[in-house]
DNA sequence: GTGTAAATGAGAAAAGTTTTCATTTATATT
DNA sequence: AATATAAATGAAAACTTTTCTCATTTACAC
């Protein structure tokens, strides 16, 4: 119930709306730049502009449908949202994307925020390396 | 003595490097864009062309006499390496920088990397909020 | 002083993203 | 079901930050 969930959260039930939805949904990489979903899009026939691409997560980010990833001033990748806080870890060999959840550093964030006399809104936290497979096939 | 500190790290002592490290050095900010230190440079009568500015930079980090932030996919700010490591709090509002420290943060990301199977090389880790200023100018 | 490799300046190019504006579309209203 | 209208889209241009190209200049070893 896709048109749904777009309906919920103020916006008019489009095509691209849907297929990039759709695209999120059934793509097998959890995180994709707009780029990845221009692509994705094209491959299953749906002539959407880049553009549009950008627009769509865009305002799918500001629904809440999706989170944006800032990855080392380079480009941005977007994942479903899935309502858990999570940070990732970022292999400079392969490009993929892990995830993990550590609450001891929450919470130590939270402290150092509170020491510093900043009211915190949001934090990023990116670990990089070699992943597991990369270090094996070397 | 800069001079000797350039020749140190394998640079030819030119003017451009020469004034790059002195904007660095006496500027009321630790952290500039290169924008920011190609300003301050036009401001002291220096023309210095930006695409040197962003070279210079890039071999000053090379050279580890700075460290670049990447900021939330944007642009890059530069700050003097002065050898400790340390992390980011970002005001959303004002754009200031505030730097801590905080050794449990280290290891609990070790300790992650390790359970992941990851050789990490590095992490970037920004909190971003209102710093106390912002909060009572407002 | 001179030769040579390296550095610089200016502008073009690149990469990723956003904006513009004319056209099309979704949906609230008749 | 037809229509009005505000919103969405496509295509291209613009924008931002950074890097590259290449002709000219400079540092420094000899």
């Amino acid at each position: 119930m896709e048109s749904q969930d777009l309906r919920k959260v103020g916006l008019k039930v489009t095509l691209p709306r849907l297929k990039v939805l759709e695209i999120l949904e059934t793509s097998d990489q959890r995180h994709m730049s707009a780029e990845d979903v221009y692509k994705a899009l094209l491959e299953m026939e749906e002539e959407i502009g880049l553009a549009t691409v950008y627009r769509v997560l865009t305002q799918f980010e500001g629904a809440g449908l999706v989170s944006r990833l800032s990855i080392d001033g380079g480009h941005a990748v977007f994942e479903l949202e899935d309502g858990t806080h999570h940070d990732h870890l970022l292999c400079v060999r392969c490009n993929g994307i892990e995830e993990f959840v550590d609450e001891v550093i929450e919470q130590r964030q939270r402290a150092i925020a509170k020491q510093k006399g900043f009211e915190m809104t949001e934090h990023s936290l990116y670990i990089y390396g070699i992943c597991r497979k990369c270090q094996e096939s070397q």
